[in-house]
RNA sequence: GGGGGAAUGUCCCGAGCGGCAAAGGGGGCGGACUGUAAAUCCGCUGCGUAAGCUUCGCAGGUUCGAGUCCUGCUUCCCCCA
């Protein structure tokens, strides 16, 4: 493991967040002797960001933490166009609106980690729809086609791959290449960014951008990528019961949020202690220590700390608390997720199948009778296997709730109303 | 322009003599075991309370009956020019 002079590169190499780079060496000593300009770059392609982009997230934040200025870049522009990296079919394509209606969504996560204003290391924002959409067609292919052959093109493994599959790949898609390396070169003009930071398959589209600002601004330019995050039982990451692990709390809960990392797999704790909190590295060496049943301490501060990052500190400990009353001590809080229905519906008498569907459980009333037969739905924590069975006000507990769960996890309080 | 091949259960891969709600696997979900972990084992995985209904790129046709045969169309791949 190489020693880093500057605490950015130090920060970054000993929580695991360096996969590849294209000069460390001149980049740390950049580091050094002063403050630097780095970005990573988010496309609009969903309302919210989800785990997976945390990664780059927390670079930025370290990024700032060690006296340097991030930039968020928000693909507006290179959205329009999709990027293909190792995907094998074209995506569809999304509208103007769309696309202006995620980047909406996705903005606010940033203040959480980076405090944005004009300081010399405050972060900024920038859109790269505002310059990407200015260049005409020749004008663009004759000031940056020029610097980039097909043959190159080609040996990327991002493209490589499309190819090799015998999957069709638009000249549409084939651009985006480009674009991504004249958001770099326009960074560098503007302010001075010399860093592009993001995931191991961005690699070839940041190595690009790296070689056109050097070409084109005879500057200085370096790439960073981080690690192709799978859990320890090789799983991608960021799935949770049900969906994406969403950063935005009107898509994930803080609740579910916080469960998603509780439920982490033992073997993970130490990892996504260093990558997605900002507990110091000796004490995460004790967390990983813990042995058997004792890591599940470190699981709930990992779930802890990783919350309050994205939710905040309250909203962390919410969750804790709701959890640990669910979990451990079998007592309900008014906290965990609750649907409300119709008071008429459960006068009338409703089954529970069609109450498991109506609540989100489940997708269909079949498939909440399945579940039922094999006992994964209970009411007031007594399983129930006859998915016909009818639920009614006698069903309220004293709280004047319904608690349904599907499995040992996923619980719903139904509120009558 | 000519010739050959492919599209299967709304997650993926993938079998399918004219009787098929359709093999198998992955993934997902549930159960057991545990520690809200992993591994392992077991069950479920189109809709419907049910009768039944709707699925195999799209539209027609043959047939008692079609994913399976015929015609046209769409998309993709390969070869020749």
């Amino acid at each position: 493991m190489t020693t880093f002079k500057s605490d950015f590169l130090n920060i970054l190499q000993s929580r695991g967040f360096i996969h590849q780079c294209t000069d460390a060496e001149a980049l740390d000593a950049q580091a050094c002797a002063g403050t630097i300009t780095a970005y990573s770059g988010y496309d609009a392609t969903a309302s919210s960001l989800h785990a997976g982009h945390l990664v780059q997230i927390m670079m930025l934040y370290w990024l700032q933490k060690t006296g340097h200025r991030p930039i968020v870049l928000m693909g507006g522009g290179t959205t329009k166009v999709g990027d293909p990296t190792f995907k094998d079919t074209q995506r569809p394509l999304l509208t103007d609106e769309q696309i202006q209606s995620n980047m909406d969504g996705i903005k606010s996560v940033f203040t959480n980690f980076l405090t944005f204003g004009n300081g010399p290391t405050d972060a900024i924002m920038v859109n790269n729809n505002d310059w990407l959409s200015e260049f005409g067609y020749i004008e663009f292919l004759r000031n940056f086609g020029t610097h980039f052959t097909i043959n190159r093109m080609l040996t990327f493994d991002s493209v490589k791959l499309r190819l090799e599959r015998e999957q069709p790949m638009t000249f549409l898609e084939f651009n985006y290449m480009l674009m991504q390396a004249v958001d770099f070169r326009e960074l560098n003009s503007k302010y001075g960014c010399v860093l592009q930071m993001g995931g191991s398959d961005q690699w070839g589209n940041i190595v690009n951008g790296v070689e056109l600002t050097r070409r084109l601004n005879q500057k200085p330019a370096f790439g960073l990528t981080t690690p192709l995050l799978t859990t320890a039982s090789g799983a991608k990451m960021g799935k949770t019961l049900g969906g994406a692990v969403w950063l935005n709390a009107d898509a994930l809960s803080p609740y579910d949020y916080w469960q998603y990392w509780r439920n982490a797999e033992d073997a993970d704790v130490g990892k996504f202690l260093k990558l997605f909190t900002d507990i110091p590295l000796d004490e995460i060496a004790r967390l990983e220590k813990l042995q058997g049943a004792e890591i599940n301490e470190a699981k709930k501060i990992l779930a802890d700390a990783a919350t309050r990052m994205v939710h905040g500190e309250a909203a962390a400990q919410t969750a804790r608390d709701t959890a640990q009353k669910a979990f451990e001590q079998g007592v309900l809080s008014a906290d965990l997720p609750t649907v409300e229905i119709a008071r008429s519906d459960l006068e009338a008498s409703i089954m529970l199948a069609a109450l498991a569907t109506q609540i989100g459980l489940t997708q269909s009333n079949g498939e909440a009778r399945r579940l039922a037969q094999g006992g994964g739905l209970r009411v007031n924590d007594a399983a129930i296997t006859d998915g016909n069975q009818n639920i009614t006000l006698n069903d309220l507990n004293s709280d004047g709730v319904i608690k349904v769960s599907q499995g040992k996890k996923k619980i719903v309080l139904v509120r009558p109303v």
